[in-house]
DNA sequence: CATTTTCGCATAACAGCGTTATAGATATCC
DNA sequence: GGATATCTATAACGCTGTTATGCGAAAATG
């Protein structure tokens, strides 16, 4: 299936598999220089081919945002999955939250394009796409699900809790990447916004 | 300094103040067919004019988006500031978040350009255009002082605290526009997600 | 009132864009 | 070896934002 790239062995080819380093030209070149930088013609450019790459690996650039978005949503998986499952689920979900913000802190035009093309780019998000994202949000549902079974929270719907956690951290990191908790002279907007917001729906969820 | 436009009074010029017709216009465009339709040979013909009003008034075509985005902010702002001040200012809180639910359902692509072209634009919003924002923000955090000094909210930053209902409303809403609210069998998510979130941040809050 | 300066818009051109059609090269299969 | 399917390079189409240029009307100056 891969097309396994032209494997001619003795020639100059030291590259193969030209989708995969097609979403990663187009994750760098949005982290780097953002989205006015991804053309197709610099695409091919940065990967060594030509432009009809795009158009016969993904049928489009809007494909291949498309399968940018999958790359985001995966390396953000990859940094709530390398939160350590513990003994205190409570805990970690407030890791899961830290490394949710992480993320969004590491890869921003990324975390941007995530969330906002989905009506920015002209296009809705279909449901494929956002099994993507939900994947990623099952991952804070299990945790929220093993509080609940811990009897550290009250018995309730895991799906509409976890909802509520990330709503709240994903309106704080938005804003917050937008320019709009640098404010006057609050230091740290997490200790003064975030981390009491969470305290104060965690707390209303506790047994 | 609003250039009164070409006021001949006798001659067939029905229109003035191009450069307000050119926000509305374009404005009308991103709500109605999305940003994909929002160029200046397009905006040009739906205001009647040639493309190089665009430059001479605005200075590109980024500097009529930023424009647009204080459009936007201003329409959040009268939302907001058609919500009633009554003698129950936590019930005003709740009524400013449905405000701001409504806007943002009523404008969905001006929404997601107000928060998403910040970093999706490529540039980042400026001081001024966060004041545009921070001015609709004030009057989150003045309904949120009223609570305070009415000693239903135990003494604390409004400024803060505003932060945090502001976060927990934008980050639902974003979700929700981005489609991850539909969920599957949640017939409400109001109910189910954001009004218990709010709640639970509010309870923390009380005296 | 006449003249000059300023301002706003129309036209045309330039480079770059996404996309498509076409043709050539390479790998796979019979 | 020949046929078939895949991928890619080239060139072209229509579109984009932007700029330079010129014209005409308003405003300012004398």
């Amino acid at each position: 299936m891969a097309s396994v790239g032209r494997a001619r062995v003795a020639k100059v080819t030291p590259t193969a598999d030209v989708p995969q380093r097609l979403i990663e030209a187009a994750a760098r070149l949005l982290a780097d220089e953002g989205p006015a930088a991804l053309s197709t013609r610099r695409l091919a450019a940065e990967v060594g081919t030509s432009t009809m790459a795009v158009y016969t690996h993904f049928g489009g650039l809007p494909e291949l945002v498309k399968a940018v978005v999958r790359e985001g949503f995966k390396r953000l998986a990859d940094h709530m999955a390398a939160v350590p499952e513990t003994d205190d689920s409570l805990a970690d979900l407030a890791a899961l939250g830290e490394a949710y913000r992480a993320n969004a802190h590491d890869n921003p035009q990324l975390y941007a394009v995530m969330f906002g093309s989905a009506s920015l780019g002209g296009y809705r998000l279909h449901d494929d796409e956002l099994d993507e994202g939900r994947y990623t949000y099952d991952v804070l549902v299990a945790a929220t699900q093993r509080t609940i079974d811990a009897g550290i929270f009250k018995p309730g719907d895991a799906n509409a809790i976890a909802a509520q956690l990330w709503s709240a951290t994903h309106g704080f990191v938005m804003l917050e990447l937008a320019g709009y908790m640098a404010a006057d002279r609050e230091p740290d907007a997490v200790d003064d916004v975030l981390n009491p917001m969470l305290a104060g729906i965690v707390t209303a969820l506790l047994a």
